[in-house]
RNA sequence: GUGAUUGUAGCUCAGCUGGUUAGAGCACUGGUUUGUGGAUCCAGGGGUCGCCGGUUCGAACCCGGUCUUUCACCCCA
């Protein structure tokens, strides 16, 4: 076999060590964050059967699965004929296990099969990676972590106000100033449509009405007509869209007047804002969007995204409601709701914004230099010494020349350099260096130990 | 999936309408300093010019394909 050149699936990255560190500061605040709200953490595995995963995602989103072919001699089903019909023919032959593409429809899938060991109202958080064939871009790749939090088995909106408090406190955390949380519900966008005399038409309505701030009312105005919605439809809806900030529900009150669903979705969010003020959280970075759509077809009340505002990238999170999730799983009148952060698009934002700490970088808190075979036989000790005690260290571990040893720890970034030699086993102690002010200090094991803790 | 775009050393990039041995900065290795790292100085290593094929006396440069990068559409975290 020649020699080829190493490279990654197209969409795909490796993390080093820098990036980690960075990564775990996010994704930390995120986890203690849902600790902190009651969610507990599943796990489920990378692959599900095919047939969990289909159907789910809608036409596009079946396009995008990954499928993973059959072990073994994955034709061995295929019969010339299947060739003939095309590969969605074959597919189903030659393929029963995919990769996960949310974390949602797994979640919906465990809830099912241990409907009668969980204790509802469930609430659970997991951080894993999922895939999507898609095109890769800035921000979006083929692999890539998020982290849900969803609740099910509750109608209560106690949740959808929680999950505002969790999106919050993290962005405050992350020291995220400028970002809106827009709501919306679902059972207003019917409610419109029904109103604009387009009823059942909600889901066409929605894909074109997320485009606004995209690609303008012009434009949204053509895609409507081309899709079959009325001149005077259109008409209608165009108070909605330039929308004045204030009393927003109660024009909203007015313009739902005659859609009992639409005027259930205003109660529901208004609810919600009521909730939030009861928990004693203002209404700051609050948006109430009655263009908000997001495209899945499960979402049937609350809507939610975060944009982070004045950064090249797009939402970083966002969730919903979805009434009837469960039930293509057998098990019906489950209601959940949920939301997910992308830590990967955080990351970018953070980056951009210039937000993560100096001080996030995971590192060794001391490493330990010698001059010679004896000063490392000493080290050992006192490496020995600084772990039980709980401090995080190395030694450098081989015999080199003084400066590489430096270099290394340098490098490294590790902040403090402990050095042994003759003078320093003689004398029972050890020399401590501060790399930053190049000052060191002749120090018991104790001082030193003191001092790497404070 | 549709339409563009990118690829030269580990990184960022030069490289003249196609001409002999493809360059720089940073990084790396060694020395300057036999108990001291990080903007000193000196020296050195490193490239099938993304890959495959074609045109040509001759290709990093032109043409075709393929992969990769980035971007728009679609959709989405």
């Amino acid at each position: 076999m020649s020699i080829q050149k190493p490279s990654l699936p197209k969409g795909t990255r490796d993390f080093g060590p820098l990036i980690m560190s960075k990564r775990n500061y996010i994704l930390d605040t995120i986890k203690s964050t849902f600790k902190l709200f009651g969610f507990q953490q599943l796990e489920t595995p990378s692959m599900e059967n095919l047939s969990v995963l289909t159907g789910k995602y809608g036409d596009e989103g079946d396009q995008l699965l990954y499928k993973i072919v059959n072990s073994g001699d994955f034709l061995k089903n295929v019969r010339a004929e299947d060739m003939m019909d095309g590969s969605h023919r074959v597919l189903p032959k030659i393929a029963e296990k995919g990769l996960r593409y949310d974390l949602t429809v797994p979640f919906a899938r465990y809830v099912v099969m241990n409907r009668n060991d969980i204790t509802f109202p469930f609430k659970r958080f997991q951080i894993q990676p999922v895939w999507r064939a898609d095109r890769p871009q800035r921000g979006r790749y083929r692999e890539f972590y998020q982290c849900d939090a969803d609740v099910v088995g509750t109608d209560s909106l106690i949740c959808e106000a929680e999950i505002i408090l969790m999106i919050k406190k993290v962005f405050k955390e992350l020291k995220l100033t400028d970002y809106s949380i827009k709501i919306n519900n679902r059972k207003i966008l019917t409610g419109i449509s029904e109103v604009i005399g387009e009823p059942g038409k909600e889901s066409e309505l929605c894909v074109c009405i997320d485009k606004l701030d995209k690609i303008g009312w012009a434009k949204v105005q053509e895609e409507l007509i081309q899709k079959g919605f009325g001149e005077e439809s259109i008409s209608r809806l165009e108070p909605i869209i330039h929308l004045p900030k204030e009393d927003k529900f109660s024009y909203m009150a007015d313009f739902l007047n005659l859609s009992a669903v639409g005027l259930q979705g205003l109660k529901e969010v208004k609810d919600v804002y009521e909730l939030l003020t009861m928990s004693g959280a203002s209404e700051e970075h609050l948006d109430f969007d009655v263009v908000l759509a997001r495209g899945l077809s499960y979402y049937t009340g609350a809507i939610f995204e975060v944009k982070v505002n004045n950064v090249s990238i797009g939402s970083v999170s966002g969730g919903g409601r979805y009434d009837n999730l469960t039930g293509v799983f057998g098990l019906e009148g489950v209601s959940g709701v949920g939301f997910s952060f992308g830590v990967d698009r955080l990351y970018d934002v953070l980056e951009e914004l210039n937000l993560f700490p100096q001080d996030s970088l995971e590192t060794t808190a001391v490493m330990i230099a010698h001059f010679d075979q004896e000063g490392l036989g000493y080290g050992l000790k006192v490496l020995s010494f600084l772990r039980s005690a709980g401090i995080c260290a190395e030694i450098y571990p081989e015999s080199a020349k003084i400066k590489k040893q430096f270099n290394y720890a340098d490098k490294k970034n590790i902040p403090f350099v402990i050095i042994v030699g003759s003078d320093e086993i003689s004398s029972g102690k050890v020399t401590l260096k501060d790399m930053k002010s190049g000052i060191q200090t002749l120090l018991t094991l104790e001082e030193v130990s003191k001092i790497l803790k404070g």
